[in-house]
DNA sequence: CCGTCGTCGATTGTCAACAATCGACGACGT
DNA sequence: ACGTCGTCGATTGTTGACAATCGACGACGG
């Protein structure tokens, strides 16, 4: 159905060089041709599910049945099936044997955890870049805030989720660590998962037109102690915004562990 | 002929894989019941699989066929290109569509990531942890880590190396954060592996009786800070041990870009 | 009226066969 | 002798059918 999709996610560790433009590996030089992207089932379902999940069109708790979704995907259920068991390893998923699949329902002890975790590796990111900020990446990260901005002054919630997670994902990226790129994979999947539910729930998540103003200001200059507090701070009121939405909505308490 | 039920294969290399998983968290009061262990092949064939890699059984870099391994568990190919499709996302196999599938080959690179961002999360761990010591989590450092020097004093490599790894896992069970735990999986994965082939290469991987001393005397005092200081000295010692042993083993360069 | 148990539909788990693709070997032409 | 191309074996990808298990509904007996 929907071809290139543009696969923005990066898998595991050990993938590919990103942000660094260098690709100078020894060898033949990179003609310019893509690689023409081996069209497997199972990678195409595994995208398009886990967008499906992340982007809220499936609600958070509900059951996936295999077979429907197979026939709705039009395939067997064999690649569905790995591209479930793939999903369950990222953590949006959970399956119970010979009993059901499904979304992994959200909760506010999950949010501290992601929050603080998050707060901890962000900060480790910027340790990591913050003698090595060339130009290149300080482009990108303005380039990033403007691209967030403009979808806020659009009223483009999706795509606002999808920027601000763009944004400070810039960071992560430029560290070309790529096992702390495997984890920030993981953390955007959850706060996508929130930020959906919320706006599905709410149409708005807030205003934060400015809210990432201090973040970039700080994250160009020279104070990294100031940047490890601005961090602080941002962690702070994104767990506090976020839990006050799960806490609006406590219909059903605490079913998981 | 179809009665499979009959097969009382080898499950693979040793019978110990539940060990290390259930016990450890809180749960809620198992009334002495233990649960029945839905068994399902692709839980298993995982376990067993994973063991056997980590363990060292099968050489890094070295070619999964399908088929083979089917047999060999004597299960069909469908739940083991499940239990695959878990083991590439726990970041301990990789695969090329068509091709086949490999165990990750290590290289002095991902030493460098690994260590780095396990001396961060390690000192998360603690400081999360510091303030809610109990004499239930003292007991239960002190505990493993006497294992840790008997298994060394024995000479048992092979069990010094689980040791090692259940020792500073103590840490991280106790933040209960489910998360950082997920993470430290991932980690415990990777020193494991390198460790192993550590141990497979030289017969030992080193002396270090009192590599830990200091480590439990600081996680036990009360100085923070000079748990910080121990954390980081600890793991640049590791990073530096696991990079010699790497480095010395330059026969095949880099065959993956 | 209530508790217990058997039955049934739904869902996941598993299997064996078939198809698509890749890498290498060897024949062929120049 | 060398490069090129077709063929073949090996391996993974995919499919549809069958078996095992779970949860719920309803019959039955008290």
């Amino acid at each position: 159905m929907t071809d290139r999709r543009a696969k923005t996610r990066t898998d595991g560790p050990g993938t590919e060089s990103p942000a660094t433009s260098g690709s100078a590996t020894s060898g033949p030089a990179t003609s310019g041709l893509a690689r023409v992207a081996k069209h497997t089932f199972r990678s195409r379902i595994a995208d398009s599910l886990r967008d499906a999940i992340l982007g809220g069109d499936i609600e958070p708790g509900s059951q996936l049945v295999e077979t429907a979704l197979a026939e709705q995907f039009g395939v067997s259920r064999g690649p569905l099936r790995e591209a479930i068991r793939q999903l369950i390893e990222e953590g949006i998923l959970k399956t119970v044997p010979y009993t059901g699949t499904y979304v992994i329902d959200i909760s506010v002890g999950d949010v501290d955890e992601i929050y603080s975790i998050r707060r901890n590796l962000e900060t480790f990111a910027f340790e990591q870049v913050w003698d090595r900020r060339d130009a290149a990446f300080r482009g990108e990260l303005q380039r990033r805030h403007d691209a967030l901005t403009a979808t806020i002054d659009a009223g483009d919630d999706k795509a606002s989720i999808l920027a601000e997670l763009s944004f400070h994902g810039a960071v992560y990226e430029a560290t070309g660590h790529s096992f702390l790129l495997h984890i920030w994979a993981g953390l955007r999947g959850r706060l996508q998962l929130y930020w959906a539910a919320h706006h599905r729930a709410h149409g708005l998540r807030g205003p934060r037109r400015d809210g990432h103003d201090a973040y970039l200001r700080l994250a160009l200059g020279g104070d990294l102690e100031a940047m490890r507090r601005e961090i602080d701070s941002h962690m702070r009121r994104g767990a506090e915004q976020t839990k006050a939405f799960l806490d609006g909505r406590e219909r059903r308490p605490a079913r998981r562990a």
